[in-house]
DNA sequence: GGGCCATTT
């Protein structure tokens, strides 16, 4: 086999020019065939190949824009002016190769008509029945594990004799010294102290909403309460918790707090956490609190629909309005009216209890005092009057600060409040002339790095406990460069200040040392993203700095594409950061806004199932049978719009996962067991047919999860070469994922993983939460049959790990339909121009910074397939692989053939055009069609491939392995095309 | 020419 694009340079001409400068001459494809513009049209098609004939090079003599000139003129007399701007790659087949097929193509035909009528087609609804079938099998077996008849209304059955015995251990444990010790602690916390009125209002209702702000003990005590209550009262066998958290850090820090408090050890007694990839559940069954996170419970759910194993269902932080506790809540919902027996407690911060109250038929509340130290609250004009610190006037000011989407006069509407708010100061004599001149300039709105020094310096003087300083700036970019300013201004020298840095994606979220007091009697400042709202608790901080913005993604539904935008805090939001400084002591928090600007913010960040695309949502909803999307979604606290719940449905089609009644299709049914996203999951499944299966897991964990690599501060070129080391001219940000996980995995056969990790900037934990979430894909893969073991790096499933053309093309046969197109302008004087990437919807896009992609012109073929495109400053695409023409048409979409004059032309779903004549056309289309139909089999009737080449199988998937890697071989010239009679042509 | 934060038997 061979394609020639055979137009435009070569790599490597005029001498390593190219980055490959592999001076290949002549063969093979060449990287202009794609969608290399032509530009001044160099090159061209002789007879030859590649390009080699008719071309020539230009006159040695000649410099700079001479040689461009040279080769358009060359142009213009090989094919005539304007003609001949072709750039979609051209296909071809050698004749053995097309013999060979014709005789492959004879025999499957042969085959499928020997084999039963039907094989091969699927039937959905025989599919479907049996699939409805498990459920039903499935929620009957719970039952009876639960001691239920089938279709019993469920709850937990008593035991008496566990009920005694439950509640002399409960003595026993009560009179021991480190309970009573723990008891003591106990008895001072707000929720323990408002024990009697909580458990009265849990006897008479079904559903309460408890309200409290952090430090009431609300989490920790209610549960143990609740608990002790039944035991005390003989129903010990009656009750088992489940309580929900967000995160995973806080299900097994809680379940290790409350294990310690009941002088238990975790995953003994009664107390247990289960969270993705590991779990300490009590080894009683009956009598117990589960700590876990909202996903696993959801899980239970697919089993168990009405948690007949739960006595209590506790969801807390449901304020935080996530995706999953919002889903829950309305499960719940539902669900009461099926278990009268069943108990929900829903735990909020103060703010917002109401709103869940009435979402529950005005259900009870109850509210905790909270226990926290005083914050003072300071404001800008506070701020302006301590410092003293003047704006300079910005030339360059857009305008002043304002949200995404300015309602028409917004910005006038906030300059009229700010006014009328300066003239009250004014007339109340509140804050001197100054203050106000300054509070009234447009500067003042904009997020000023000069403005944080100066306060900090305030506090720097003013107070000389060093206390610990924690500032809110919106993202890396503000950490970056106020780090560098408050390094380099001499002000804040090593040994009186520790300055960290704190970001997701930096190092530094897993040091002590943010925890810590800094030795030395150092002040101790961090400079953090909305990390430390939440995720990252730091207890010794007494000065907070809000610089009230967060970067927060939106869904543009209009547009159809997610965003990134840097938007004023809630209110919320605002009082959490406040918060941070009244931990352990009095504290100081410092809003860089005037008060006239908080008045606009919203109470509550917008929920998050109204800021996502709702793909997985709809899956769940199929999965857990309720039902159609549309009427189910109506009935969340917030319900996304239809345009929103739409897109999903109409994407969940085109990947065929559901049919176009909504029903899922057996491929459907799979991806929604599959704890990943959908087009992920179809890539796994594929692997599992491919046969390569370790490298996409590691790729389909990171996708799934998050990037394993750290960027420290000031590192960034350092972690970019990195990644193009192991990039190593896959021209993939996928195969880096890939080559990390397995340098670590050498490494630490040596022992040497910390030194790995450290020279390439990787995080250990989380390659190691990668490999393990492989594990459990390789398990999943396995109960689906598609292997026949669960071990990842089993041989027979890992036959094509090595082929990096058919790893390649699963990636892209899981994105697809996320591909870009490139197109890189030859420039006259014969370099190459910026590469252009666009995609059909958007148009034109650009490669993320990150990836190893962006800034590369030098594409051997012009197609990326995709995972994360987000709109930012510009449009990005974060994370791409470099594709050839023979995955997208045998696993992009639908497949047509047109001439346009001479030319025949192939697109895939009408858009990507490639050149192929007729005859091959319709060997391609046959061999695509024959896998088609393999492929919905192996869905319907999932088992690991047989790769014996006499079976209709095996030869099928062999033929269709040879062409891609043949053409993949031959594009990025490994070593030939691979093919022993490909040159016969 | 530049990266908010979480999370799944």
């Amino acid at each position: 086999m061979s394609q020639r694009g055979g137009r435009g340079f070569m790599r490597g001409r005029g001498g390593g020019g190219g980055s490959y400068g592999r001076g290949r001459g002549g063969r093979g494809y060449s990287s202009s065939s794609a969608h290399h513009s032509q530009g001044s049209g160099r090159g061209g098609e002789g007879g030859g190949r590649g390009g080699a004939g008719g071309r020539g090079r230009h006159p040695p003599h000649l410099k700079g824009r001479e040689i461009g000139l040279w080769y358009a003129k060359e142009q213009v007399r090989l094919y005539g002016k304007k003609e001949d701007k072709e750039t979609r790659p051209k296909i071809e087949l050698s004749p053995s190769k097309r013999a060979k097929i014709t005789e492959l193509l004879a025999s499957l035909e042969r085959h499928s008509k020997a084999s039963i009528a039907g094989a091969g087609a699927i039937n959905n609804s025989d599919f479907m029945k049996r699939y409805r079938q498990n459920v039903e099998n499935n929620v009957n077996a719970a039952a009876i594990r639960a001691g239920l008849r089938p279709g019993d209304i469920a709850g937990l059955v008593r035991n008496a004799e566990l009920d005694e015995s439950l509640k002399n251990e409960l003595e026993r444990k009560q009179s021991s010294p480190k309970y009573q010790t723990m008891m003591r602690f106990r008895e001072k916390l707000p929720a323990y102290q408002h024990k009697d009125e909580f458990l009265k209002l849990m006897r008479e209702n079904q559903v309460i909403v408890i309200s409290g702000e952090t430090g009431c003990g609300k989490t920790t005590q209610c549960c143990q309460l609740i608990l002790d209550e039944m035991i005390q009262s003989g129903n010990g066998s009656l009750c088992n918790i489940v309580c929900t958290q967000p995160r995973r850090i806080s299900a097994v820090t809680v379940a290790e707090r409350v294990a310690e408090e009941r002088d238990e050890q975790i995953g003994r007694n009664s107390v247990g956490y289960s969270i993705r990839l590991e779990s300490r559940v009590p080894e009683r069954d009956k009598g117990t609190i589960l700590f876990c996170t909202t996903g696993v419970v959801f899980k239970y759910l697919i089993d168990d629909p009405k948690l007949t194993k739960y006595s209590h269902v506790v969801v807390d932080e449901i304020h935080e309005r996530d995706v999953l506790s919002d889903f829950l809540i309305t499960i719940l919902k539902d669900l009461v009216n099926l278990r009268p027996d069943l108990k929900v407690i829903l735990m909020s911060a103060t703010l917002n209890a109401d709103k869940f109250s009435n979402y529950f038929r005005h259900c009870s509340r109850f509210n905790i005092p909270g226990f926290t130290f005083p914050v003072t609250e300071y404001f800008m004009e506070d701020v302006l009057l301590q410092t003293r610190f003047t704006f300079e006037p910005n030339e360059r000011l857009q305008r002043p600060w304002r949200g995404k989407n300015p309602r028409k006069g917004e910005d006038q509407e906030f300059k009229r409040m700010l006014e009328s708010h300066v003239r009250k100061l004014e007339r109340d004599k509140t804050y001197p002339r100054h203050v106000l001149n300054e509070l009234i300039k447009p500067e003042a709105e904009e997020l000023n790095l000069d403005l944080i020094t100066s306060l900090l310096l305030h506090i720097c003087e003013t107070d000389r406990d060093n206390g610990a300083i924690l500032i809110f700036v919106p993202g890396w970019d503000q950490i970056s460069k106020l780090n560098t300013q408050l390094q380099s201004c001499g002000k804040f020298p090593g040994h009186r200040t520790l300055i960290i840095p704190l970001h997701s994606m930096m190092p530094t979220v897993n040091q002590k040392e943010v925890f810590n007091r800094p030795p030395g009697g150092r002040r101790k400042i961090i400079i953090a993203t909305n990390i430390a709202e939440t995720s990252i608790t730091i207890d010794d901080i007494v000065y907070v700095i809000d610089a009230g913005r967060i970067k927060i993604t939106n869904f543009d539904m209009q547009r159809n594409l997610e965003t990134l935008d840097t938007e004023w805090v809630s209110m919320a939001n605002a009082t959490q950061r406040k918060g941070r400084a009244g931990r352990v002591q009095a504290g100081i928090c410092y809003h860089l806004y005037s008060k006239a600007r908080e008045n606009t913010f919203e109470s509550f960040k917008k929920p998050e199932i109204l800021r996502k695309r709702l793909e997985e949502v709809v899956l769940q909803i199929k999965t857990l049978n309720l039902g159609m999307t549309g009427p189910f979604l109506r009935k969340l606290l917030d319900p996304p719009p239809s345009k929103s719940v739409e897109l999903a449905v109409q994407r969940l089609i085109q990947l065929h996962a559901l049919d176009s009644d909504e029903n899922l299709t057996p491929l459907g049914f799979h991806l929604s067991q599959l704890p990943m996203d959908p087009q992920t999951g179809k890539m796994i499944l594929m692997a599992g047919i491919f046969g390569c299966v370790d490298p996409i897991l590691s790729i389909a964990a990171s996708l799934s999860f998050k990037d394993p690599f750290y960027i420290p501060l000031g590192q960034e070129k350092n972690v970019d070469r990195v990644r193009r080391e192991l990039a190593d001219g896959s021209k993939s940000d996928h195969l880096i994922i890939v080559r990390a996980i397995e340098g670590y995995q050498r490494a630490r056969s040596h022992n040497r993983e910390r030194d790995f990790c450290y020279s390439n900037f990787l995080s250990g934990n989380t390659v190691q939460l990668l490999m393990n979430m492989k594990k459990q894909f390789a398990e999943h893969l396995h109960q689906m049959d598609y292997m026949s073991t669960a071990i990842v790096e089993d041989g027979e499933h890992n036959v094509n790990s090595d082929n990096i053309g058919i790893v390649k093309a699963i990636i892209c046969a899981g994105l697809y339909p996320n591909i870009a197109t490139v197109t890189v302008k030859v420039k006259m004087n014969g370099s190459l121009g910026l590469a252009k990437i666009r995609t059909r919807e958007d148009g034109k896009v650009d490669l993320h910074p990150k990836s190893v992609n962006c800034n590369e012109n030098n594409f051997e073929s012009g197609y990326l397939a995709y995972f994360q495109k987000m709109k930012t400053s510009s449009l990005f695409l974060y994370d791409t692989t470099m594709i050839t023409p023979f995955p997208l048409i045998f696993f992009g979409g639908q497949l047509s053939f047109r001439k346009e004059k001479h030319l025949g032309v192939v697109s895939v779903d009408q858009n990507l055009e490639f050149l192929m004549e007729k005859d091959v056309f319709d060997l391609v289309q046959a061999l695509r069609k024959h896998l088609d139909e393999l492929l919905e089999e192996k869905i319907t009737n999932p088992g690991p491939t047989c790769w014996h080449e006499l079976s209709k199988e095996g030869a099928l998937m062999r033929a269709i392995i040879e062409l891609i890697t043949a053409e993949y071989k031959e594009m990025l010239g490994e070593g030939g095309s691979g093919d022993s009679d490909s040159d016969d042509d």
